[in-house]
DNA sequence: AAGATAATAGAATGGCTATTCTGAATAATT
DNA sequence: AATTATTCAGAATAGCCATTCTATTATCTT
């Protein structure tokens, strides 16, 4: 043997591509739940082999971790931008649950936040899936903070205001209302609601 | 024949109460959620045999259904209760989302609220149970304008306050609180964000 | 071009699913 | 005690479930 490596000869490459892949998965568990979507259903909508998905991402559970993943860094970058685009805190936090009920009504089914679909059908059973929601909660109560933050530096939202209180009831609001879009996604019903809620920043 | 109707002769009675067995149901449906819910398991836990839950409850989204039913009526009446027991309308809505944070403490699993569960794994594709879960959200929303009337009535709440939508807030903030216990039930957490949200009744 | 390696397609597997069926036991009436 | 309608116990069924296996095909490096 005069070398400690073995040549790598480079096989066969995927021919799908992962972030893809996921991106339908993300709508099938998003709209029906882990226990609601089978495996037929994934490999017909995935459009690759069952084989491939078994290879790439292991098990069923494997493969909803990987999507649940996916799911999450998006939702956290379209908050991201979306706070960029805002003139103000008030305003711009209406406005967060208002595009709530605007997608829930645009979609043919309302799917609500597969964050908050997972919290209830697999919490507190699964650690895993309970570790990836916690993480979630704290980035986007963070993101919430540093909204409020800036609304206090531009004196919108009074200093003595308890930021971390009001970071977590909005992220509570974000959640009831993923819930409730799900029975009747209507803004006249629902918008007074969250617009008394904001008087809390006053 | 000298009769229209046959002679009914009392046929063998059931040997279980609809509501005892119901009650076992509910406690299955609502921490596993209706589809990682299986026959066996509701056989096993309820002690009746197969074929009479077949006769008495037609198939398990039947059964489901019988149990939701009576779910809803108890947490309901339940409700009705405490209100009665409050001297006051912060004061009490404060408890009593303080409450659901102790039940799921208390509890080995924190199974949140069976309605709120049922929406999320169920809606909006499920239409019986859609009409359920809609029933369930009038009557308590209905529950809640009652108390902060009340509020109004012994000059704790302003008048010009809109009933209608700090009704729907308190259910919101209910579905959302639901939902977080089920990750974290931490009152240090919890409470002081459902504090800050109560400001909306001054 | 040859050889190596993995991706494919699709059948096969074993276990679980909801539901139905069969036959016997039970209890209220006559 | 006989009749009747139903409950009960548990086996049977047919379909779906997640996962694995077999054989073939494709593509990268040398």
């Amino acid at each position: 043997m005069n070398h400690l490596f073995a040549t790598y000869i480079m096989p066969r490459k995927k021919n799908f591509k992962e972030v893809e892949v996921l991106q339908k998965a993300i709508l099938l568990f998003w709209e029906k739940g882990f226990n609601a979507t089978s495996m037929d259903d994934l490999v017909t909508t995935l459009g690759i082999n069952r084989a491939s998905m078994y290879d790439t991402f292991g098990s069923k559970e494997g493969l909803f971790t990987k999507a649940f993943e996916q799911y999450k860094a998006q939702e956290k970058e379209s908050m991201i931008q979306f706070f960029r685009q805002q003139s103000g805190v008030k305003d711009g936090l209406y406005r967060l649950f208002e595009r709530e009920v605007d997608e829930a009504l645009s979609s043919t089914a309302a799917k609500g936040c597969f964050v908050v679909n997972t919290t209830t059908e697999l919490l507190p059973g699964n650690e895993v899936q309970k570790t990836a929601v916690l993480a979630y909660q704290n980035e986007i109560e963070e993101l919430f903070s540093e909204f409020i933050d800036w609304g206090k530096s531009r004196n919108e939202v009074p200093g003595d205001k308890n930021t971390a209180a009001l970071s977590r009831l909005f992220y509570l609001l974000y959640s009831g209302l993923q819930v409730l879009v799900k029975s009747n996604p209507n803004k006249e019903i629902l918008m007074p609601a969250i617009a008394v809620s904001l008087t809390a920043l006053d």
